[in-house]
RNA sequence: GCACAGGUGGCCGAGCGGUUAAUGGCAGCAGACUGUAAAUCUGCCGCUCCUUGGAGCUACGGAGGUUCGAAUCCUCCCCUGUGCA
């Protein structure tokens, strides 16, 4: 069963602006997905990210399924419903997990046994399981189950990881193909489905990559990834990687570049014509004390800012920086309060889904 | 007044003759963070110099003393807590 709807869709004529049709969400693009692993973009409620403009936010697949469990999400109706949000949704695969649960997993052919985190219980996850477990979560895109390659890699790990990779892509992609009508809105939307993304892998190599780009794009998935970069390789390979790639990717389907970036590097893959990121970096260095500003890094916590009263972005209008002064972030963050995180992360929320703004607003005029 | 228990670097708190500028924790200062095992992690944290590495100085309530050597032992004093008068 493949998709009845034209999931991609240009607008603005003669633009590379375009919308992706979601049951839940018509997504603009370039978009940034904020991430919620654990059904939560951490320390932003719902309403909140709703009045920034996110349209779509990320869960784990992982993370859920050991808590609370993927058959009790399915039987409240679906992780939408569960967490309250409207909007755009997609889940991870787990295959993140793979890289990040690297001393808590073991590789086989047929999938990967974690040790879980939190009890240290044996799960064994294959691709059939990643989607049983993403089709009961109900989010809009599902994704392929996949092992992001570390780095460094050699050439023969890159190549042996990216074979797992293309063979959980074609399972994954017929398991889901044969399961997609179970999601639990199926009925409620009017027999709309869920949509899976394959996932590029191959490391730094070039070649692999393009193997990787074409190998999936013969299977036919609803939208494309590129995924294991931002690893820890130096930027001058992300960015070629992404170059190489994305020409390979047909342009009639959203095109996600996984886990990036930098204020810099987002805005820099949107222009390339990225229509998805996702990354946890202005959640987490919000929860740190790391503000993104029109003029660069500020991290709040320094002494500089204790009797500073000015907004935290002078150039910002967001609900943060027209209200607070960076003195009183400083200090929430100085007292361990747990409302620091909360306003840093919407500041650099609202200072990524700007960017994107901004771009959308340019490319729509051509 | 008597009896115990104590007084250690900004705070709490180890150490109880040498390897102690003195374990830890907190606070403080800075750095990192890229499909979230992350409200986490790392570094610095007595003072003054020079280049890493060092050098000097000052330090464990106060004053004396014992000892080659004392935060650690002794004497006296001051102070704090608890109990009894």
């Amino acid at each position: 069963m493949s998709l009845t709807f034209n999931l991609m869709r240009a607008t603005a004529a003669g633009g590379r602006r375009a919308q992706i049709d979601l049951p839940h969400q018509t997504v603009e693009t370039p978009v940034f997905m904020p991430v919620g692993t654990a059904g939560s973009v951490k320390a932003v409620a719902q309403d909140v990210l709703e009045s920034l403009g996110a349209q779509i936010i990320l869960g784990n697949t992982y993370h859920l399924y050991l808590r609370p469990g993927h058959e009790p999400i399915r039987r409240m109706g679906g992780l939408h419903r569960l967490i309250s949000w409207p909007r755009g949704l997609l889940t991870d695969s787990g295959g993140f997990q793979v890289y990040s649960l690297a001393q808590l997993r073991r590789v086989s052919d047929d999938g990967v046994r974690f040790r879980s985190h939190l009890d240290g219980s044996s799960h064994f996850f294959t691709p059939e399981h990643s989607m049983d477990v993403q089709i009961a979560l109900g989010a809009d895109i599902a994704m392929a189950f996949d092992e992001c390659t570390e780095y460094p890699a050699t050439r023969e790990r890159a190549q042996e990881s990216l074979r797992l990779t293309m063979a959980w892509a074609r399972r994954s992609l017929d398991h889901f193909r044969a399961h997609q009508h179970e999601t639990p809105w199926h009925e409620e939307l009017g027999g709309r489905t869920q949509s899976l993304f394959g996932i590029v892998q191959g490391g730094v190599y070039t070649d692999l990559r393009r193997e990787s780009a074409e190998r999936l794009v013969e299977m036919d998935f609803d939208g494309y990834a590129i995924g294991g970069l931002s690893v820890g390789e130096p930027r001058e390979a992300t960015l070629e990687v992404i170059s190489e790639v994305l020409p390979l990717l047909p342009k009639d389907k959203p095109r996600y570049v996984m886990g990036v970036g930098y204020p810099d590097e987002i805005e820099r893959y949107a222009r390339m014509g990225i229509d998805m990121m996702d990354c946890v970096l202005p959640t987490r260095a919000a929860r740190h004390g790391l503000l993104f500003t029109s003029e660069g890094r500020m991290n709040i916590k320094n002494r500089q800012y204790a009797e500073d009263q000015n907004p935290p972005d002078p150039a910002c209008d967001c609900m943060v920086c027209r209200r607070y002064s960076r003195a009183y972030l400083r200090h929430l963050i100085q007292a361990g309060e747990p409302l620091a995180g909360t306003l840093n992360s919407i500041h650099n929320l609202a200072f990524y889904l700007g960017i994107m703004r901004r771009v959308r607003a340019e490319l729509g005029q051509g």
